[in-house]
DNA sequence: CACTTGACCTGTCCGC
DNA sequence: TGCGGACAGGTCAAGT
């Protein structure tokens, strides 16, 4: 779940609260979710001490001053807390108005201690996420991350740019296309569906079907629409939270998604939940008409 | 090669 | 109340 504007908000957390700090130990008990912490790997972190946090598309690097870096995906249902020595979150088990109560609990998957007692938790519920030690070099050659396509927000993202990338998907769905990790990235589930309604677009549609102009409004769509997550530190809709434990807001302000058999904003009928791209899809039929191409 | 589906997991919800 | 099954959805591997 945790899309590009939940990534972004994480890291903008972690930038304020860990650069300086000192790695002294490290703990791990889901094997999967830390696949090459074998001693002579982990040897490269600890004592290290962490300089800036970067994103690139839904993933996560945290430099290292030994030339290493922690590369890390929630996938689905990761978290990235930090918790100070004097938390009361911290084991104590008093609950407040974030999702996090006591930690670790029942999904930390690593724990990372700071020369100051404070503590960084991985938790994943489901076990999809990862995280692993890389030197710098390693991370550049990594297969995912070589084939990432461009970051929504830079500002070289023009709708050029887009409308050239997602035509090379003409046969698939518009949704499926603009979920491919290697036409653009960060995109997922949630905003997909929201840009598709902000552009009037149905998400079934061919590529090939969808014209210009449209995919130039899709652009402007997912650009703003993932500014616009952002400043609300991103959607939580069952765990994602931040780097401090708190939710974030944007599903609040969602005009589709989790919104079925609530009335469309925009002209008042019912929202419909559907499935495409094998995942679950939310659209307003009006405002999203499906037309097939008059090919075949 | 282009594209779709299943696997990886756990927790929750729904029908019986 | 318990149980089986569907569902949630990011990414990769396997299948069509």
């Amino acid at each position: 779940m945790p899309e590009l504007p939940e990534v972004e908000t994480v890291k903008a957390g972690l930038n304020r609260l860990l650069p300086g700090k000192v790695i002294i130990a490290e703990h791990h008990d889901w094997p999967r979710g830390f696949p090459n912490a074998e001693a002579d790997v982990i040897e490269f972190m600890i004592g290290a001490q962490i300089m800036q946090i970067e994103r690139r598309g839904k993933s996560l690097v945290i430099n290292l001053n030994t030339g290493y870096s922690l590369f890390v995906h929630l996938k689905m249902t990761g978290q990235l807390v930090y918790i100070q020595s004097d938390d009361v979150r911290w084991g104590a088990g008093h609950p407040d108005d974030s999702l996090i109560s006591a930690l670790p609990n029942k999904s930390t998957r690593v724990t990372i201690t700071f020369k100051d007692k404070s503590k960084l938790f991985f938790n994943d519920q489901r076990k999809f996420g990862w995280m692993k030690l890389l030197p710098a070099p390693m991370l550049e050659e990594e297969s995912f991350i070589k084939k990432l396509g461009p970051e929504p927000l830079d500002p070289m993202f023009t709708h050029k740019i887009f409308t050239q990338r997602v035509r090379k998907r003409a046969g698939t769905s518009i949704k499926a296309a603009i979920l491919d990790q290697t036409v653009l990235a960060g995109v997922g589930n949630i905003y997909a569906d929201e840009s598709l309604w902000a552009a009037r677009i149905h998400p079934a549609r061919r590529v090939r079907d969808v014209d210009d102009n449209e995919l130039k409004q899709l652009h402007q769509e997912i650009v703003g629409i993932l500014r616009f997550a952002i400043e609300k530190g991103g959607s939580t809709d069952k765990n994602y939270v931040d780097a401090e434990g708190r939710k974030g807001s944007y599903l609040e302000f969602a005009k589709v998604f989790r919104r079925e058999g609530q009335e469309c904003k925009r002209c008042g009928r019912i929202i419909e939940k559907s499935r495409v791209a094998g995942r679950g899809t939310h659209t307003c039929s009006h405002c999203q008409q499906f037309v097939d191409g008059a090919d075949k």
